[in-house]
DNA sequence: ATTGTATGTTAGGAAATGTAACATACAATT
DNA sequence: AATTGTATGTTACATTTCCTAACATACAAT
């Protein structure tokens, strides 16, 4: 893992902050949390910190369910866009990817995430929290 | 004002996580407050929001406590830090600088900066918490 | 010996967050 | 039409975190 993805991982984030910055609910939060969809860590007095990474995947969490993708879908694309970064060809292009990991009813969740509007950009690859810091 | 710095300057962290950043007590970091060497933002309901420029300044005001500089002498160097950030010449060499703003008392206090120790460094100039993002 | 500076500690209160339970809206299914 | 599942709202109560204010302390300077 590069250091800056160590930073990135680095739990700094009050769920209040985390509310503000992704326009989620604090039962949104934890719902998805308990889902296992983010596993942000906790302090000593068990209060959770969020990472950017956690963030980045809320804001991914949010556009997914706006396009009607549910969270078993979401929770599978997620898996899916880790194993992406784990593995060493991470610029492969998006067609690629697909064709790789299509099969059995992954494929099916793919195609229906596929049909759900031209909205392509970087939704899968890359969250938003980039433009909070340079 | 570059969107960069508006990233910057906004308000992200609770007290609990800067003490963990910087290392320093919630007691130093409120007096230092109460000097009005920072001024993080708050909530509201009353709770303090630092902003990472916040946390660049307290580790430039622990770093320069550490050097023998009192808040008074710190107050003034944050100042001279500011204006010459305002400035339209923000890449003069160091040496300009002192030139430009050596009067009075402050030609003392940055003196005495000088004189201790060869750590040069970007303590006035930079802080430390761009090496917690990329 | 006194004063000023920076920080620690404690007390009491308020805000933020935790979990848990129940309610609701809506879609899908039977 | 009734039921079930999903995502979220709301409320209640407990715990943690943070607030201010006051007093204590260590140390340097006067």
């Amino acid at each position: 893992m590069s250091s800056s993805n160590i930073r990135r991982s680095m739990p700094l984030f009050s769920i209040g902050i985390v509310m503000q910055l992704t326009e989620l609910s604090a039962r949104q939060i934890r719902y998805y949390e308990e889902h296992q969809l983010i596993t942000p860590m906790r302090t000593d007095g068990n209060r959770r910190l969020f990472s950017l990474n956690d963030i980045d995947r809320l804001l991914e969490i949010k556009d997914l369910l706006e396009q009607g993708v549910n969270l078993a879908g979401i929770k599978k694309l997620i898996i899916v866009n880790e194993t992406e970064f784990v593995s060493n060809k991470p610029i492969q292009k998006s067609e690629e990817i697909r064709k790789d990991l299509s099969d059995g009813e992954l494929r099916k969740l793919l195609k229906s995430e596929l049909l759900h509007g031209g909205r392509h950009r970087t939704t899968l690859r890359q969250g938003d929290m980039s433009r909070f810091f340079h």
